[in-house]
DNA sequence: AATCATACTTACCGATCGGTAAGTGTCAAT
DNA sequence: ATTGACACTTACCGATCGGTAAGTATGATT
């Protein structure tokens, strides 16, 4: 209710980049959608570089945040599994723009370079891979293998989320629905059916 | 060897097109690295967007093509279906750049809006959902089931894709190296447990 | 010898980009 | 009453964007 100016500015920059990407969004145009003149934000954020990395901070902490709420929220390994992937989930269905920015972060960051800006991911990362030889039946699994794992369920994730516009209009918005929500139940299925594998040696 | 301008500019656009994205790419850059003028690309291709929607329509050609011939390789619909996700996986090993522009036009197609762009997905998702019911003890799977069961490994392999510069430079090269070779053994993996727990009722 | 398409070139265009500089109005503190 | 931080504004900048227009060298066709 309270947003300031700046808060405004953060969230329609948010709009703008999630849509169009780094380069295809412009501050004039983000200044415009809040009602004041590009100088305006110059003032609150000098230059474009610097919104955007407010933008992906933001987003990045609110993601490892999750995931290590989702850990700490139970003791067994498997359950802790499961959740952080349906968690990330329902995270992409409530703030889709989120995911498209971290997606497009992946495909620029090698053209604009920032190699600070994605070290956000390393512990994200760590955090989830770290659960995967706890489990049962996981013990001897090797790192590549759990990080592969591990990253076959993101990118599932991620991509369907920054897919939802496309399917949308591949196949229309009721079918599209359908495809939403049997998503995550195939998702669990196939966390079940991963943890079950190893679980019965 | 007998490359044609045309084919050396439709290779270099490939190139800034994936790295850079249709905003970030500039046709004078793309002209330059061919040893042209702007103008000179632009009496091959009109405006920037046929320079696109060619490169666009050359990779989705492509990957129709692979999906339909691995589909008539082999006549068991289980050893299908682990062929097209392998041969995918493989595909975007070959060519890394292929992928990033998929994504991207995923990303991008809703604020460029050209809709025609798009539907060579939908013939290419309906060759490959359409061999899942065809599998044992999948008979019964609902359509949209299905469709989640397909988009889940397409979006692990190409996220997994776009991901290879990232990962490189967070994890450096060699890891990188054990994560990618482990990459296909552990879809495989994931691929055989699902056509195995629906054999075994 | 003249014609004509091909494959370029130089010159130029308006629009938009991110960013700087120099004000202006408001309001709280001194 | 003055100062000064805060949140803006108008004016302006050079660079780059995609794209048009008009000219030129080349080589095959008639």
């Amino acid at each position: 209710m309270t947003d300031t100016t700046r808060d405004k500015l953060l969230s329609a920059a948010k709009k703008q980049f999630a849509e169009k990407g780094f380069y295809g969004a412009s501050i004039a145009q983000v200044a415009g959608e809040v009602g004041i003149t590009k100088q305006a934000l110059l003032y609150h954020f000098k230059r474009k570089e610097d919104l955007y990395a407010e933008v992906l901070e933001e987003i990045s902490d609110r993601l490892l945040r999750l995931v290590r709420a989702t850990v700490s929220r139970s003791d067994a390994p498997e359950r802790q599994f499961e959740d952080i992937f349906l968690g990330l989930y329902a995270a992409s269905r409530e703030d889709p723009l989120d995911t498209h920015i971290l997606v497009r972060e992946v495909l620029d960051n090698q053209s604009r370079l920032e190699t600070a800006k994605e070290l956000y991911l390393l512990p994200f990362l760590a955090e989830i891979v770290a659960v995967v030889p706890r489990m049962k039946g996981f013990e001897d699994v090797q790192p590549p293998a759990a990080f592969c794992i591990v990253y076959q369920l993101i990118g599932s994730i991620e991509y369907f989320a920054i897919s939802a516009p496309t399917l949308k209009r591949l196949y229309g918005a009721e079918v599209y629905e359908s495809y939403r929500d049997n998503f995550p139940i195939e998702l669990r299925n196939q966390i079940r059916r991963l943890i079950e594998s190893h679980a019965s040696y």
